[in-house]
DNA sequence: CAATTATTCTATAAGTCTATAGAATCTCGG
DNA sequence: CCGAGATTCTATAGACTTATAGAATAATTG
């Protein structure tokens, strides 16, 4: 019978974290539940003490992935800083979570559609209102002027976290990737764009 | 044994087609034969008159994805014009590449590391390539003073084919998506950045 | 230390999947 | 219409998978 012991729930992590490597590498259909369970040391078997399925395993690594995500938004959200201030917080905060968090947040990314609407469902509250978060964001410095209004939000937002996914690949795929270089790189090409010039009213 | 008949050619696209449609859908892994011969109406084991094996089928699926692409890509760079219409050039053909080839440019991004390095290799050499003209096209216009040297070019190059393959998800997932619009967008944002102001220099 | 509970193991059922072999059908030139 | 080659079918071997059940071991508590 599964307990709420401390060696219970640090096992689960350890479980969590396994079934993201195995993921990330493989996909969720190329991944083994042999796989996943030599990872942590343990038998195949013995892995349903910690999962009541594989899709269930794929939906905890989703969810592991975005923990700490969204709330890490709202908090800028809450704080009262200039547009590029918020910006670079969230790139980083973004950008950053692809190392911490193994690469959970990269099976969230690729994976999460393999789960069942029911199982999709809480994952995607939390991703759409981080979208949103940014969303209103943008608006706001619209409002003060910080933001052209050249770029609708809902585009803007969607841009910014696909920029930042893309790059999580590379940070993933290439652990020397300097990321407090990239963080920087992201915000100056999103805030000021390519073009030498002021850019000239449309 | 398999000829150079027309119809085995008409065939044979059509196998390449119902497999990226499968693995855009199911991932690699999770495609089955049997639901890739059943979506062009053949049985299971008539497809390996088509293909020598599953893994077989994902090359050539992801060989069809980038087919006419990096080809595109250089025509841009031959062509003498201002950088701008040359980004506008390289985001529609990217984007609407995402429509007219299936959903085979998807599977050559989400599915190609599945592929065995030397399956992998003619792959990476056009996709390198394309990267490589489009850095080229950047550092010209670096050259020209049309776009800042703020940015590096290598990362630009990835920014932007990162963000045209963001935005692919979403043309794939969503058929509604008015593409004409995305693809200004993205040009805009690209090259003037979020700012409202002029950007101070650093 | 004994007894209880928690964790892991072994073994296996039941299903799926790829790839192959050889038979059957279709197409077409002569 | 007949025969040759092209295409598809059926049937199956062999491997691999997930999930479960019950035995075995480890940890903990009184």
């Amino acid at each position: 019978m599964p307990a709420s012991n401390p060696r219970y729930q640090q096992q689960r992590l350890e479980a969590i974290r396994a079934a993201a490597a195995e993921f990330a590498e493989k996909g969720f259909h190329g991944a083994s539940t042999t796989a996943i369970a030599k990872r942590m040391g343990i038998k195949q078997g013995s892995l349903y003490y910690y999962f009541k399925s594989k899709e269930d395993a794929l939906g905890e690594v989703c969810m592991y992935g975005l923990e700490g995500y969204a709330s890490h938004m709202q908090a800028i959200v809450a704080s009262d800083q200039p547009f590029a201030a918020r910006l670079l917080a969230t790139v980083t905060s973004h950008l950053t979570s692809y190392r911490e968090r193994d690469v959970a947040l990269k099976v969230y990314n690729d994976e999460r559609l393999y789960l069942p609407e029911e199982k999709r469902a809480p994952l995607k509250a939390i991703g759409s209102r981080y979208r949103q978060d940014f969303e209103d964001i943008i608006v706001q410095a619209q409002d003060a002027g910080e933001v052209t209004r050249d770029v609708d939000a809902h585009f803007a937002a969607q841009a910014i976290i696909g920029l930042c996914n893309a790059f999580g690949d590379h940070i993933v795929r290439d652990p020397d990737v300097d990321l407090f270089q990239l963080i920087h790189q992201c915000t100056s090409l999103l805030l000021g764009g390519l073009a030498a010039q002021p850019k000239t009213n449309t």
